[in-house]
RNA sequence: GCCCCGGUGGUGUAGCCCGGUCAAACAUGCGGGCCUUUCGAGCCCGCGCCCCGGGUUCAAAUCCCGGCCGGGGCACCA
C-alpha cells in the first residue's frame, strides 16, 4: 500500500511544482482504487507521512524516484478528447416513438426566445427519429389576438431554420374536441361552471373555500354549459373550472378556469363561429395528449401549468408526457417582448419587426446570422432551468466561423477622404482576391489612375496622424505629408509588400471610385448609418453574406440602382 | 404576501442525480506572441469561477439545513 500511496503522491507532487497536497492525494487514490476505500481511515495518516516525505525531496529526486517505480506515468500523458456540445439523452424515449410539439400563439413574430423550445423539440425529435409538430395555440382572440401574417411567418421562419414541422395544427380548428372533453368533465363531476365574480371567486379561492356551484350535479352543469354556448350567458358571466385539491398549497392552481366567453371573437381563423374558448391550459393539455405528444419542451414560467395540467391527466386516466422546462433565452441589451416590439413598431422607432435591432428571427436573418448559427448557440446553451443571457460575442463568435469561408471580400470606405498621391505616374491595377483562402473563386480589380486621388476611410485618420508610412493594400506604400479632415496628400514610396512588413507599416483599406453604400448597424437600442463608398467592381447581391475588410462582416440588404445598402452583422 | 425554479471565470455551458481520477473542463472574452497583403481566419502562451454560513464525511462544486441574490407564477393571457 505505502508504494501505492508514494506513486500517487510523486505524480501529484510533479504535477503540482513539487509540492503534493494530502487531500488530492488521497481524492485520487480512492477514486483509481475503489477497492480501498473501505481503508480510508487507515490511509489518511500515511498518505500524510509520506506527502511529507516527499515533499521535502526536490524536484529532480521526485522525478527521478517517480521514474523508478512508476515509468508509466511518463509516457502516456496529454490525449485531451474535445467533446462537442451535444444535448443530453432524453428520459423515457424510445426511438422513433418521440413526439414534440412547437406552440406559439401567432400574435407576434417569431424570436429568439421562443425558438429555444423549437429548437429543443426538433433536435430530440429528429435524433430519435420521432415527430415534429408544430401547433399554433391561437385561443385568444382578444388579449393576445393572433394575425394572419404570424401565422405564416412562423412556419416561414421555422423552416428557415431548418425545422420542418412534420404536421401542421390549429387549436382554433379543434374547438368542438375541446368541448367534447369539457362535457365529459363536467358529466364526470371533475369540472363545473362557475358564474362567480372573478373577485368573487378570488377571495374564495385564497381562503380554501368551495364556490357555490362547485357540487352542484352535473345535469345542473350540463344545463349552465349550454347557457354558456348557447349565449344566455355573456362575456364574462361564466366560465368552466377543473375541479382541483382546494388546499392546494399554491392558491394560484387551485379550480383553474378551463373555457371561458368571447362576446364577438371575430377570430383570424374561426370568425365568429364559437363564442366559448378554451384556455391555454385547458386546450394545451386536451391536444398534448390527442396528439401524442411524448415530451414537452416549454419555458420555465409554465411549470406551475404543468401541475395544473396533470389534474385533468388523472381524471382522464392519461400518461402526461414528460416536460422539462428550460430558463430564459435572451441575447445582452435585445429586445425580445412582443408587447415592447409592437409598441417600439407603432411608435415608428423601429423599422418593422425585422429591425437589425430586434432578437426576431427575421431581423437575425437579415443582420447576417445563418440558421446553423442560431441552432448551435441553443443547443450549447442546452437544457436548463436557469435564463441565459447570451453576448452578442457568442453568437458572433459562432456565426464567423460558419461565414468566414463563404463570406467574399470587398473594400467599404466609410465617411470617404480624398488621398492624393504623387510620385507614380502609371496606371496600376490592384488584382485583389475574393476571398484570401479560396483565390478560385476569382479576384476583383481596383484601378489607380494617376493624378486622381483614392478615398480612404475617416475612421483610418488617426492611424495616418501616428504613421510616417502606410500601405495601401494590395496597391503600394505611400508616405504621408499632409493629413487634415478634408484631405490627406501622400506620396509614393515603393510597391513591395514586403518592405511594409519589414516596417510594420499599417495597412489600410482604399478605393479609387465606388458606388454608394450605406451600411445600418445596430447599436443596442441605436440604429447608426454608416454611408460609404463600396470598390465599384464589387457585385454583391441582395441577401449575399461578404465581409468590407477591416470593417466587418455584413449582410447585403438592397442593390438598388446608384446604392448599395448592408446591413451590420459583427467584426 | 403565497407558491415554483435557479445561482460554476466577464459571458455561456460541462460536472451535481450516483461525494474521491476536479489542484474544476470547453467555448467566448481579455492580454501577449507567431503566422498572414484585413483590425478577418489560423496556431501558441497567459488571465480568470464552484453565492455565503453551518452540518454530515477520512473526503463536498456534488448530500443536508439556514441565509442572500436572481428569475417565474398567483389573469375569464400564452
Amino acid at each position: 500500500m505505502e508504494k501505492v500511496v508514494l506513486k500517487y503522491a510523486l505524480i501529484n507532487a510533479v504535477q503540482h511544482g513539487g509540492k503534493a497536497n494530502p487531500k488530492a492525494v488521497i481524492g485520487k487514490i480512492l477514486g483509481e482504487n475503489p477497492e480501498l476505500r473501505p481503508k480510508a481511515r487507515e490511509l489518511v495518516p500515511l498518505v500524510n507521512d509520506i506527502v511529507e516525505k516527499v515533499n521535502s525531496m526536490s524536484k529532480e529526486e521526485q522525478e527521478t524516484k517517480l521514474r523508478e517505480i512508476y515509468p508509466e506515468f511518463f509516457e502516456v500523458k496529454e490525449k485531451k478528447e474535445e467533446k462537442k456540445h451535444e444535448l443530453p439523452p432524453l428520459p423515457k424515449a424510445e426511438k422513433g416513438k418521440v413526439i414534440t410539439r412547437f406552440a406559439p400563439n401567432p400574435d407576434g413574430a417569431f424570436h429568439l426566445g421562443n425558438a429555444r423550445a423549437a429548437v429543443l423539440s426538433y433536435e430530440y425529435a429528429k435524433r430519435y427519429g420521432g415527430k415534429f409538430i408544430l401547433r399554433f395555440d391561437d385561443t385568444d382572440p382578444k388579449v393576445k389576438r393572433p394575425e394572419p401574417i404570424f401565422y405564416e411567418w412562423i412556419i416561414e421562419d421555422l423552416e428557415w431554420l431548418g425545422l420542418k414541422p412534420d404536421e401542421i395544427h390549429h387549436a382554433s380548428d379543434r374547438l368542438e374536441i375541446y368541448y367534447r372533453y369539457a362535457e365529459e368533465l363536467l358529466k364526470m363531476g371533475k369540472a363545473y361552471v362557475c358564474t362567480c365574480s372573478s373577485e368573487q371567486f378570488r377571495k374564495r379561492r385564497d381562503e380554501g373555500k368551495p364556490c357555490p356551484h362547485r357540487d352542484l350535479p352535473p345535469e345542473v352543469q350540463l344545463e349552465e354549459w349550454r347557457k354558456m354556448l348557447d349565449g344566455t350567458y355573456k362575456e364574462g358571466e361564466a366560465v368552466v373550472r377543473i375541479k382541483t385539491d382546494l388546499n392546494h398549497p399554491n392558491p394560484a392552481v387551485r379550480e383553474w378556469p378551463a373555457l371561458r366567453i368571447i362576446d364577438n371573437p371575430d377570430h383570424p381563423r374561426a370568425g365568429d363561429k364559437y363564442r366559448v374558448w378554451p384556455l391555454y391550459n385547458f386546450a394545451s393539455a386536451i391536444d398534448d395528449h390527442e396528439l401524442g405528444v411524448t415530451h414537452i419542451f416549454r419555458g420555465q414560467e409554465h411549470a406551475e401549468n404543468e401541475t395544473r395540467q396533470r389534474y385533468i391527466y388523472r381524471y382522464f386516466g392519461w400518461e402526461y408526457p414528460v416536460a422539462i422546462q428550460h430558463g430564459r433565452l435572451s441575447i445582452e441589451g435585445v429586445i425580445l417582448s412582443k408587447s415592447k416590439t409592437r409598441r417600439g413598431i407603432q411608435e415608428g422607432k423601429y423599422l418593422g419587426w425585422d429591425d437589425p435591432r430586434l432578437g426576431t428571427i427575421r431581423a437575425l436573418r437579415r443582420r447576417g446570422i445563418l440558421p446553423e448559427a442560431i441552432r448551435e448557440l441553443i443547443i450549447s446553451v442546452g437544457i436548463k432551468k436557469s435564463d441565459a443571457t447570451i453576448s452578442w460575442d457568442n453568437l458572433a463568435a459562432i456565426n464567423r466561423k460558419l461565414i468566414d469561408p463563404i463570406a467574399n471580400r470587398y473594400f467599404f470606405v466609410a465617411d470617404p477622404i480624398p488621398m492624393e498621391i504623387k510620385g507614380f505616374n502609371e496606371e496600376f491595377m490592384a488584382k485583389v482576391p475574393l476571398h484570401p483562402d479560396h483565390p478560385e473563386r476569382g479576384y476583383r480589380e481596383l484601378k489607380f489612375i494617376p493624378e486622381k486621388p483614392v478615398y480612404i476611410s475617416k475612421d483610418d485618420l488617426e492611424l495616418l496622424k501616428k504613421s510616417e508610412y502606410i500601405r495601401l493594400k494590395d496597391l503600394f506604400n505611400v508616405k504621408i505629408l499632409e493629413v487634415s479632415e478634408k484631405k490627406v496628400t501622400a506620396e509614393f514610396d515603393s510597391i513591395e509588400y514586403e518592405k511594409a512588413r519589414e516596417h510594420r507599416w499599417h495597412m489600410i483599406h482604399w478605393v479609387p471610385e465606388g458606388k454608394l453604400c450605406e451600411v445600418l448597424i445596430p447599436e443596442g437600442d441605436e440604429l447608426v448609418l454608416r454611408e460609404g463608398l463600396l470598390e465599384s467592381d464589387a457585385n454583391v447581391k441582395v441577401d449575399e453574406i461578404v465581409q468590407f475588410e477591416r470593417f466587418g462582416f455584413v449582410r447585403i440588404d438592397a442593390v438598388e440602382e446608384e446604392k448599395v445598402r448592408a446591413i451590420f452583422a459583427h467584426k
